[in-house]
RNA sequence: GCCCCCGUAGCUCAGGGGAUAGAGCACAGGAUUCCUAAUCCUGGUGUCGCACGUUCGAAUCGUGCCGGGGGCACCA
């Protein structure tokens, strides 16, 4: 419907044009059409004679009556006036309005997507947690961001691939290994000195009892190195596995798992390394070979290879981004957490000495997650093994509301997880107001159907009865949905998808209180059927998007 | 010291150039013979951290401060 409103403003700026009462034919680039805080204002208003009165040196009000004069001839609205300094508030009719839901029950579940995104393709990069120990709240978090946007983008027409960059070489592997080993050895028994920077957690040991039980004291004639480096390999194994176990159960899936080793193991970091010094962004400094990320921006150079001759994580990445260009993809989205935004310039210079275009890369920082609990923040370090993980929320609080808490706030604002109030509070979590309203629209049909009324074919439903008022309200709120997907792909912002079914429910639930949908007017129940059918379905899709599931009965 | 994010109602947070700044929670009162009361209705609160600036117009953009968090390795 926006993009109607849109066309016809500008259509009528032409039509100015044409007849010479201004000058300017284009539309301005800043011109919106938005939906008014007030209804007063209209369904919608345009902004446009603002933006061109500074352009032609005009009164606003004066360019607004103009187009104004030419709008009213249009079938879209009802009445066109020129508000406050310059506004041109827009009615539209109700009987476009009311034939918008038979749109809406014909799209079904592809209700909301759109070819917005162009078929662009995008990759995005989540969670990534390293293979050294379970996810903890903070990856859930990202898991849930990535993984909503993800369906967001696919929705609206972008070619979306999912991916999960394992971090599986390099140095934090051999501590694992050797976490994992000396563990192993204290449970044969040994005295071993167990270092600070070692892993500390639980699941070290339980991993070395299970090398134990399989392996026996095998390990102990091995040698240090290869003892190690076995460990490594079970310890990635099964800390990998678990990972996998509690994403799936947090209904997270990914379309790849990138393995860092295979790109070392391919030649493509040394690849990445030459092609940078070919075209002299690299330089040797005290015996170690650094890459000159100030030509980009970034605030000092970097070192891709240590004077002992071990490459950097940051090598891998820049073979890793590279490859993700050379792999096709258009538009990289990385969603990391935000202490590691001081990394954000030197990919981004990377891609750019590559000869990529910087801006194809978007970062989101998610904010790290505060887990409260008895009012006191809980410590979160996987080295120190001290941290809340991902499986023991969801045990507690549920798959469903702790998608939602994730969801409903800005990734980059802090956010306070109170585990008590998740816990105790589950019945006034947001995400039950959504998920009762589908539910009890749910049983609007059951009920409907239990009395013996059908719904008719759709183009036999007289959809204009629909008149109340707060049926308009919803008609419009349903309408935009499309464009609330549209727009939230675009800024790459997840949340706003959870504030529309939030405000959709509470019209829902007010309009469940005051109407009936189910009544002795034949005919009126079932334009309201319809509207129950579509308002489900808006439901049902939105909360898809986020991953959370749309229950009939609660 | 430098860089990034945040600062909006008692609390958790939306809004991120547009008209009179919102929601949930919490607090008080009310609503159910009838499609699920996990619901609805009513009640009120804001120096939008502070100060300048940009313009028709600033919570929103710029600069500088203040406060909170994070980052500034040949660690990951």
């Amino acid at each position: 419907m926006r993009n109607r409103v849109r066309q016809a403003v500008e259509e009528a700026l032409a039509r100015c044009a044409a007849d010479g009462a201004l000058e300017e034919a284009a539309p301005p680039d800043g011109h919106q059409i938005s939906v008014p805080k007030h209804e007063a204002h209209g369904d919608f208003s345009s902004n446009i004679a603002l933006v061109l009165a500074s352009r032609m040196g005009k009164k606003p009000r004066e360019i607004a009556e103009l187009i104004a004069q030419r709008l009213e001839a249009s079938q879209l609205f009802s009445k066109v006036e020129v508000a406050g300094p310059g506004f041109i508030n827009m009615f539209v009719r109700s009987e476009v309005w009311q034939e918008a839901i038979k749109r809406i029950v014909a799209a079904g579940s592809a209700y909301g997507c759109s070819n917005a995104g162009g078929g662009v393709k995008v990759l995005v990069e989540f969670v990534s947690a390293n293979p050294t120990g379970p996810l903890h709240v903070g990856h859930g978090r990202g898991a849930a961001v990535g993984d909503s946007l993800a369906r967001i983008l696919r929705a609206a027409g972008y070619d979306v691939t999912t991916e999960y960059y394992v971090n599986d070489a390099g140095n934090q592997m051999r501590t694992l290994g050797l976490s994992v080993f000396l563990r192993y050895r204290e449970l044969l028994g040994e005295t071993v000195d167990f270092p600070d920077h070692c892993y500390q957690g639980e699941y070290i040991k339980e991993i070395a009892a299970s090398i134990l039980e399989e392996e026996g004291e095998r390990l102990r004639g091995l040698g240090e190195e290869a003892a190690v480096a076995f460990c490594t390999d079970r310890a990635v194994e099964e800390i990998l596995a678990g990972i996998k176990a509690d994403l799936d159960s947090f209904d997270v899936g990914f379309d790849n798992w990138f393995s860092e080793r295979t790109l070392h193991a391919s030649g493509k970091v040394e690849q990445a390394l030459e092609e940078l010094k070919a075209a002299g962004h690299l330089y040797e400094q005290d015996g170690a070979l650094w890459f000159r990320s100030t030509a980009f921006g970034d605030e000092k150079d970097r070192v891709v290879r240590r004077s002992n001759g071990d490459l950097t994580y940051f090598a891998a990445d820049i073979a890793y981004h590279k490859d993700k260009l050379d792999r096709g993809f258009e538009l990289l989205v990385d969603i990391w957490g935000a202490d590691h935004h001081g990394y954000v310039p030197r990919v981004k210079a990377a891609i750019s000495a590559l000869g990529g275009r910087p801006q194809s890369l978007h970062v989101l920082l998610v904010q790290l997650v505060n887990l409260m609990e008895a009012g006191e923040k809980k410590a979160m370090s996987t080295r120190a093994g001290e941290f809340v993980t991902l499986k023991a929320v969801l045990d507690e609080v549920g798959r469903d509301a702790a998608r939602f808490i994730f969801l409903t706030r800005k990734c980059d604002s802090h956010l306070d997880f109170d585990l008590d109030l998740a816990r105790q509070q589950s019945q006034e979590n947001p995400v039950y107001y959504v998920q009762y309203a589908h539910a009890r629209l749910c049983s609007v049909f059951r009920k409907a159907r239990e009395q013996g009324v059908s719904m008719k074919p759709v183009d036999e439903i007289d959809t204009s009865l629909l008149k109340e008022k707060e049926e308009m309200e919803i008609l419009q709120k349903l309408d935009s949905f499309p464009f609330v997907v549209a727009e939230s792909a675009k800024a790459l912002e997840p949340h706003r998808i959870s504030f529309y079914l939030t405000e959709l429910a509470a019209m829902l639930h007010g309009y469940y209180t005051k109407f009936r949908f189910i009544s002795g007017d034949a005919e009126l129940t079932q334009a309201r059927l319809l509207l129950a059918q579509g308002a489900r379905q808006v439901v049902q899709n939105g909360l898809h998007l986020l991953g959370v599931s749309a229950p009939e009965t609660m």
